[in-house]
RNA sequence: CGGGGUGUAGCGUAGCCCGGUCAUCGCGCCUGCUUUGGGAGCAGGAGGUCGCAGGUUCGAAUCCUGCCACCCCGACCA
């Protein structure tokens, strides 16, 4: 049968596309860029929100909710980031349609609708979440702020692709207000850490964090933490930024606080956000040719169970037992489905869920009747086994969190080989081209040497990685001092 | 916005050069029987403004004009 996803070697973006379409998660929409969210892809995008949502609480914060529109003098007033966004912002104009004259049934912008002031469709909330900080924040006791709001935003990029750069997209956008710089920079550092934590441990994807060079940086930010994950393709992904963003917005919006001492400072402030290009990320991490697979902690469902039978008395007899199974594993806080569907066979079920990356199947024929066994599959090995039905639950257990701990590990040795130290422009540009992945260089910390080998190469500085040694070297490209090495790749 | 390409059933497509039983094939869908431990087989069936609007012609999916949409390559990017 020819049911495998297209080689990755050739066409990378087709074996993404099939499997995002085949695993049933998204679709374009009929608006330009847009997607539709099917609901297994929504369930995935619900558990990564609950799971980062008891983190954010943890670390303080609450969710609150903010305008979608912005007006365009609000918009303007912290010029930076303005300017950086400009290119890309969808903006309202009029607020009424009427009919077409002559035209029946047929609309037409109404003339007489237009707005005095253009409304822009938020591609980040800062501005109006600064112009309502500002009513909010008179003394050092109303600080910190620390708001999380989940959101939908638009951005009109030129060229969008499912998950990774849709024109709209869903995302969390953190936004603290704090008192003094190292608070700031501190909730900064800790929010890239929340990050960190949740992409590699409920997401398997390992990743390394950095700060940006100014050219990277985030429009309006002193400085841009972020974390960068490596996809099987050897193209690095941006999975979640955060943001020092100084006094500027307090700036831009008069924001000022009375201190202790009595004195009138502006607010220090952060922001931070990942979106559904995580989804992204996931399917590029850890898919294979049979299509999705799914870390156990996010998966839908952990579980699926598929009933094998021949006649209607098979059938009542092992839908009892699938139905005990369930109940038992349930107990254990495991998320189980049994798909007891008459109108799917097996081997299509088999698929189905190999496709959705359901990460361990159990399957009961009439075989296991007989000997109270069930065959168990696991999704990320494609391994069988036949177990007894009285080790089932432990088995499972055990499973869950193996493989889980698999596919992080898999994917953090693939980085880890994918991680080249250059020290010559020739090797950089031939281990670009044959190896792909992330390269460790030196550079001499100019945005002109950075620009030069982009235009060169199309790799980019990911990251200036946190962990980085101190060691004196010379630039990749321009052959000066330089005090550590950054990461390069090509990145999507 | 520059360069290239494509619009035919839910999806993927043939036909277009050279106008006339050409609306083709596959997947999917529906019905029936046989099947069910890795995407079933056979038989029958439903489904189309050929992107839109004009024009040429006895006759247009096919030729001409205009428009629209989408895709790929560049600039942009979570």
């Amino acid at each position: 049968m020819a049911n495998k996803l297209t080689p990755r070697e050739k066409d990378y973006s087709k074996w993404y596309n099939e499997i995002v379409v085949k695993a049933d998660l998204a679709e374009n929409s009929s608006v330009r860029g847009c997607m539709t969210i099917k609901p297994y892809g929504y369930a995935i995008w619900e558990k990564m929100q609950a799971e980062l949502d008891k983190m954010f609480k943890a670390t303080g914060h609450e969710n609150a909710y903010f305008p979608l529109f912005v007006p365009k003098s609000l918009f303007e007033a912290e010029e930076r980031n303005a300017e950086g966004f400009a290119k890309e912002c969808a903006v309202v104009t009029h607020y009424r349609l009427k009919n077409k004259e002559n035209k029946p049934g047929k609309l037409e912008v109404d003339p007489n609708a237009k707005l005095e002031e253009e409304l822009v469709v938020r591609p980040t909330s800062e501005a109006v979440i600064w112009n309502t900080y500002k009513s909010w924040i008179q003394s050092y006791r109303d600080l910190p702020i620390l708001i999380n709001q989940w959101a939908n935003v638009v951005r009109w990029e030129m060229r969008t692709r499912l998950f990774l750069r849709t024109t709209e997209f869903l995302w969390q956008e953190g936004h603290t207000a704090h008192s003094s710089k190292e608070e700031a920079l501190d909730e900064a550092k800790l929010m890239n850490q929340v990050y960190a934590d949740f992409v590699e441990n409920f997401m398997a994807i390992p990743v390394i964090q950095g700060t940006k060079t100014s050219s990277e940086r985030f429009a309006g930010a002193e400085e841009t933490y972020c974390i960068e994950a490596l996809m099987q393709d050897g193209k690095a992904l941006q999975a979640g930024t955060s943001h020092f963003l100084g006094q500027n917005f307090a700036k831009a919006f008069d924001v000022k606080f009375a201190s202790e001492s009595g004195a009138l400072e502006h607010v220090w402030a952060t922001s931070w956000g990942v979106s559904t290009r995580l989804i992204g990320a996931l399917i590029m991490t850890h898919s294979d040719d049979n299509g999705l697979v799914l870390p156990p902690n996010l998966a839908p469902f952990q579980v699926i169970i598929i009933p094998i039978y021949k006649n209607e008395e098979q059938r009542k007899q092992i839908s009892y037992l699938a139905e005990k199974i369930k109940l038992s594993l349930e107990a254990k806080n495991i998320r189980v489905k049994y798909d007891n569907r008459d109108k799917f066979k097996p081997g299509y079920k088999f698929n189905e869920y190999e496709l959705k990356g359901v990460p361990l199947r159990i399957s009961i024929g009439p075989k296991d009747l007989n000997k109270g066994s069930v065959e168990i599959a696991r999704r990320d090995t494609l391994s069988k086994t036949i177990i007894s039905q009285s080790n089932l639950v432990s088995y499972i257990e055990n499973n869950i969190k193996k493989i889980q701990k698999s596919l992080f590990d898999r994917a953090k040795s693939f980085q880890d080989q994918k991680i080249t130290l250059v020290d010559n422009f020739v090797d950089f540009k031939k281990i670009l081209h044959q190896k792909g992945g992330f390269i460790y260089a030196h550079w001499d910390g100019t945005e002109s040497t950075e620009q030069a080998i982009k235009k060169h190469t199309k790799a980019t500085i990911r990251c200036i990685p946190l962990n980085a040694k101190e060691e004196d070297g010379k630039c990749v490209y321009s052959g000066k001092n330089s005090k550590r090495r950054v990461l390069f790749a090509k990145s999507y």
